[in-house]
This record gives C-alpha cells, structure tokens and sequence, in this order.
DNA sequence: AAACGACTGGGACACACGACCCAGTTCGGC
DNA sequence: GCCGAACTGGGTCGTGTGTCCCAGTCGTTT
C-alpha cells in the first residue's frame, strides 16, 4: 500500500481505532481489527505504537480534547434563558441520536480508563473538561442574554453535566425520544430558574419562574 | 472439593462472576477467573453453564432483580419533602463510595448487554427498574408526608434516575465528595419544588422554599 | 452391596491475541 | 545513479482464552 509518514499514520491509527470502537466496543479493538479498519499491516502499527496501550492512551486523550474543542461550539442565544438552554440542549441531543455508537464509545473509554492504573487520572480530567465547557457556556450568556447566576457557575455546571449525563444514559438505555424531550424541558426550567435578570433593559418574558431556592 | 448441587453451583458462581467483575471489570472476568474465585474447577463450571455467556447472563438478571429488591427500601419519611428525598440520596450516596467499584460493575454490565446482541433488551430493562423504584420512592412519599405532586409521577421518576446516574458518574469520575453533596442539595431542593402540600394538616416547615416553576 | 447417575479433577484442543522479527521495498538527499 | 533511512509484508512466538473430554469418585436408590 500507499508510503505514508509515521505521523499521518499514527493519527490514522487513532480514527481506525475510534471507528472500531464506536462499532464494536473497547473490548473488540484488538491490533488486528484497528489496522484492519485503516487497511494496513501489523508490521506498520507497530512501527507507529510500541504497545496497543500506548494506542488506546493516545485515542483517550484525543477524545478529550476533541470534546473541548467541539464544545467551544458557538452559544446561540435566543432572547430568554429558558430557549437558549433548550436549544443547546436539543443541539447535543440530535448528536446523540445521530451517532448514538459515539456517546457510548466515549462511555466505554472512561470505564477502560478507571481499569488500567496508569490512565487512572483520565476520568477526573475527561469530566473536567466537560463542566469546564459547561461552565463556558454558562459565561458567555451572561452578557448575551442579560443576566447573572444565582449560584456560582461552577456548580451550575455540575448540575448540567449530570442532567446532561443522565440523558444520554437514560436515551441510550431505552431510547425514548419523548422522554427525552421532556427531560429536557425540565432541564431548561430548573437552569432558567438560576438566571436572574441584571438592572437595565431586563429581557422580557424570562421571569416566568420566580428564582428558586436561592444561592443556600 | 466438596460435592455441591449444580443449582448451588450456579448460584456461587454468579455471586463469583461479580465480585470479579466488580473487582478487575467485565473484560477481566474469565472463565478461569470466576471459578479461582469461586474456588472450583473448569469441569465445574461447565457442568453447571454450558457457556460463559449463559453464565454473563445470568448475572445481568440477577442484578436487575437484586437492584429492584433493594429499592424497595423502606422510605424514611422526614417531616419536609426536601428533608427526605436528601436523606434517601445520601443512603445511596453512602451506599456508593463504600462500594463503587459495585456501581462500576453496573454501568459496565450495561454497556456489556449494549454490545451484545442477545442482551441488547436487557439495558432499557435494568434502566426501566430503576425508573421503577423511583417512582415507588415518589409515590410512597405522597400519603406520608401529605402531598402531591405537579407532574406525573413517572416525568419525575425519570428525572431523579438521570440526577442518580449524572451524580453516580460524576462522583466515579472525580471522587469530590463536598460536590457530590452540593449536587445532592440541589436535587433534593428541585425534587421539593415539585411537591404539592395537600389541603389538612400541611406539613410544616416545607415551604422555605417557594414553589418553582410549578407545573409548567 | 451393587449399580446408576450426579459430580469432579486434570488435561487437551483450537483459536485469537499482543508482540516481535527480518528480508525486502521505496523515498529523499547527495 | 547511489546510499542510507524510513517504511512495509508476511510470518512466528508465547500466552491466555472458551470449550470440551474422559477417567475417576462419591451419594442415592434399589
């Protein structure tokens, strides 16, 4: 076959072993059916990679930093927190719907991770980066929409990181898409319900609920 | 070793299948595995399955079964709606960071039933249990503490399964207790938010907090 | 006590896996 | 055109796995 650099076959190593994954699970990403996936030898995936761990190491933190980038995705405000909320909300959803093998895939990863000792702190970082990207977008409509959180953003990202957790893993159990769409709408409500409106042009029609509970 | 019935047997190795599940994960539980921790040998194990898969099965069931028994849990009704569903959540979190690699062994006995053909039903019915229990949890509460609730039972079954799940993932993820907790109050509160104090006897000191969103 | 069937131990088989090796091939610089 | 290094194909090794087999042992029934 084609001669290709160390490099572009190494990073190629990691889709094929991505798309197997997605396909067939962690457990069926063996060396054979990852360089089968990228149609090359096993001479070659071991030029690239001393150990398939070494593989398997590199397509976790590849995962990892491809979700913060894919997360630094623009917010699109719709006017009232509630909309916006929904709206990113559905965004991920129909990702997940589409390519549900993908969500799982990143699932299966994790418990590898908490398996092998040495990626044992991937886990930590993998949900870090999550409610990091939460947290990001949480920020950024603040100015956008008018409005400040009653209770720090870092705990409103945890919050959404669960809601957000627990939909994928409730949708990919039983794939009830009605379920999930009233999950959803609860998760917009009790989100919009942190937002409070900031002195000046308050936006309309975002008051519907009275602020919950309060920072306690 | 000793001469057991083939019914005990299979029992034994199930509880085996688990432990070393829970202990090295799904991947790590072979047939020589199990039976080393069930201390028997190979012709044991096949006398009493005919596959290991037979075996993996078994398990499953046998934890969808045990889980639904576990939930029946009595509900300890504390007075304010908030007050109790915190206080069930911490037995469930107590259960968790005592034995969480059981709750580990869970998710990857989930995602080990998604890739298998056979069992590919098996997820939607463990997930529909806990969905199950919930609700029993939500339902037993009404006449005890004098309530309704705004929403159907099952919306918010579903919704305190997804909260369970983000925060059993979350604290598997990053072991930060004093979050776990935070997350716990917020729930407890959101869940409070949907109770409705029934004409009678209110019970008191359950309204510090107003009613949010209420039913939308 | 004899015979039957339930149960066990140890070993064997075929296969898939991760890792490795080495003789060849092809490319870039000289 | 040549040379050294990057790269490749095919094969091989040792290990761990699921499954199976069979000679033997023990309890139960008659």
């Amino acid at each position: 076959m084609a001669r290709v650099s160390a490099n572009d076959r190494r990073s190629a190593l990691v889709r094929a072993a991505l798309a197997v994954i997605a396909r067939d699970g962690v457990h069926a990403a063996t060396t054979r059916a990852i360089v089968a996936e990228a149609d090359m030898s096993l001479a070659s995936f071991h030029y690239a990679y001393r150990s398939r761990d070494e593989l398997i190491r590199e397509v976790i933190t590849f995962v990892v930093d491809q979700q913060e980038d894919v997360s630094r995705a623009a917010i699109a405000p719709l006017g009232d927190v509630r909309g916006t909320v929904r709206a990113a909300l559905q965004a991920y959803f129909d990702l997940l719907r589409e390519h549900p093998e993908r969500e799982q895939a990143m699932f299966e990863l994790m418990h590898y991770s908490m398996r092998t000792a040495e990626l044992g702190a991937l886990p930590a970082i993998q949900h870090g980066s999550y409610r990091t990207a939460a947290a990001g977008l949480l920020e950024a409509a603040m100015p956008l929409l008018g409005i400040t959180w009653s209770r720090p953003v870092d705990e409103l990202a945890r919050i959404l990181v669960a809601l957000t957790d627990g939909l994928t893993y409730a949708w990919l159990a039983d794939r009830d898409d009605a379920a999930a769409d009233r999950l959803m709408d609860y998760v917009a409500d009790t989100i919009a319900a942190f937002a409070i409106p900031v002195s000046g042009p308050a936006p309309v029609a975002s008051e519907r609920t009275l602020p919950q509970g309060g920072a306690q």
